[in-house]
DNA sequence: CTGTTAGCGCCTTCAG
DNA sequence: CTGAAGGCGCTAACAG
């Protein structure tokens, strides 16, 4: 900068000022500055520059995984929100680990973010303490957890499936399967099929059949894969729900390529709404979530907490979900 | 830091020391000060310190789409390279726009990234110049540029796409269509297609059938409907290749709706060999990418790059592509 | 509108 | 193995 400077005959105060918007420079001495910086090529460092103001312009967020496209369009709409506000997403996926997540937010903190985003509420003792200490606003997305942090942005994923059992049991439906991962690691996971059972209990429907199978992150295949032990086990089962529609759309594939007919003899839903499940034959029955809203309303709170110097702590924003019958069921 | 090192009876520096693993500090000091950590919550400050140490520990990738498996594939491979590097990652996405990819780039080289990754090798001129300033090893990725920046990983989309022809041309096919986007922007999905056109035209069998169908990122719902118009066009046409496998799966899928058997009516091919490919129903013929592998290997030739001082220059490394012939030809 | 001074929090370098 | 001095490149705060 001080070579800028130099060649246009200023002071280095003056090229900084000439970089932001608001400051009070004359037009022609911009102009002049903005030309050395051309002829220089010179890119201004922001890691000197944010030492000294005490904004880094950074805002972490942290999602389980980045192949599956329900949190990429949350991280999406997350840096969408942040187009234009100066800010930058440092992006990190804890592969459904609380260990990994960890060791991540301690990586991002050194950064010093303004904000964090993180998937969950699901968090290691050390974690929250570095959170706390970091006194920065943090926002919790994906579910409403017992105890928030700070912000949340999520809705329950317990209820949503709630309200597919039910729908499906509306459509007549009685002997209902699900399929999910081992749940240990994956707390939306297990909302999910907590609210599966507890809803077919409440529906007098007796028990709910369960296939578990792995670890997230879940495959199509492993859909595939629960999909035969369930009818292998249960043959009459007349509904299966999914965990999501990835491991839907497998279970559906296999049971065609078995010559089994998707709905008439098997009912498969899905949830999570995927691009897939509208284009694929037969389309999926599933739950629809704003996936893209959560990282858009997640970056848009964290920015008010920023303006306001986090006047409003604690406020849970909830997100909509929706029913979306198909073909399917 | 000073808070800890008062804390601790010692200097600032040996704090800072006790946070390097080869710096020499006694093992008692260097607990009492971890120790002292702990109790504070306290967080190394990264940006101050590279400030100092003239290293930011960042490299940065640009992507033209986060919500496309192939390139989230890549993202992993490059976060799985730098593990334990101490080195963390700074994704953006282009959209597939070269002008959001230089305002991407300069914003990423205001935060003195180490070296960077780009995807494809059409950039504006601007960006050109200022990765060229910014002296840092470079990594151009998917495929293989006319005028390489510095170092490359990729394999050619042209001859890949050609590779497929000759193979299908082998099966007995003859009427060949192709289905992808506008090409303008998608520098990967035109050379798969002027690799399916020469290719084509080299076997002698007439003239290939081109629809197009918008911008990318192209999706599911672009090839059921690309396939619509490509049947009422040229209803005799007999096998489909189309730029990617999601736009090959919404073309199926639109098929088996309409009643029409794949591959006995019409045959239809992707690219990319996504995980839907090997699991749909018919399974989709495609071109297995080592999409992972690009962005290992380019986080590695980076990391090599850093490690020699960038002695090896314009290296191209060529990954590798197969043909997968599954259900769909 | 422009310049000067000081310092952000750490690490390099040099002493001890 | 530990400490002290100095500076990384920029911007806040104040002055003019």
């Amino acid at each position: 900068m001080t070579e800028v400077a130099k060649y246009v005959g200023v002071s280095a105060m003056t090229v900084s000022r000439a970089f932001r918007q608001d400051a009070s420079v004359s037009e022609e001495t911009r102009k002049r500055i903005m030309d050395a910086v051309d002829a220089l090529g010179y890119v201004l460092d922001q890691s000197a520059g944010s030492l000294s103001s005490r904004r880094t312009g950074f805002i972490a967020a942290l999602v389980p995984s980045i192949n599956n496209s329900n949190f990429s369009d949350t991280a999406r709409g997350i840096t969408d929100a942040l187009d234009n506000t100066g800010l930058q997403l440092l992006l990190g996926y804890t592969d459904y680990s609380t260990e990994r997540e960890e060791q991540l937010i301690e990586s991002m903190l050194r950064r010093r973010p303004e904000g964090i985003i993180l998937t969950g509420g699901s968090h290691t003792q050390r974690a929250r303490r570095m959170l706390e200490n970091a006194a920065i606003p943090v926002v919790e997305t994906w579910e409403i957890p017992e105890r928030p942090i700070n912000h949340v942005v999520g809705f329950s994923n317990s209820e949503a499936m709630s309200l597919l059992v039910r729908e499906l049991a509306g459509k007549g439906y009685r002997r209902f399967g699900y399929i999910g991962g081992t749940t240990a690691r994956d707390t939306r996971g297990s909302q999910r099929r907590s609210g599966f059972l507890k809803t077919v209990e409440e529906l007098g429907l007796g028990v709910g059949r369960l296939i578990s199978f792995g670890v997230p992150p879940i495959s199509m295949e492993q859909g595939a894969q629960a999909i035969i032990s369930m009818l292998e086990r249960w043959p009459d089962t007349e509904v299966v729900l999914c965990v999501s529609d990835l491991s839907a759309f497998g279970a559906i594939m296999e049971c065609r390529r078995r010559g089994m007919r998707v709905p008439e003899d098997i009912a498969i839903a899905g949830f999570g709404d995927y691009e897939i499940s509208s284009i694929c034959h037969p389309r999926i029955t599933t739950i629809n979530v704003d996936c893209y809203g959560i990282g858009k309303q997640a970056a848009a709170r964290l920015l008010d907490a920023l303006q306001t110097g986090d006047a409003v702590r604690n406020e849970i924003t909830l997100t909509s979900y929706k029913v979306v019958l198909r073909e399917s069921t």
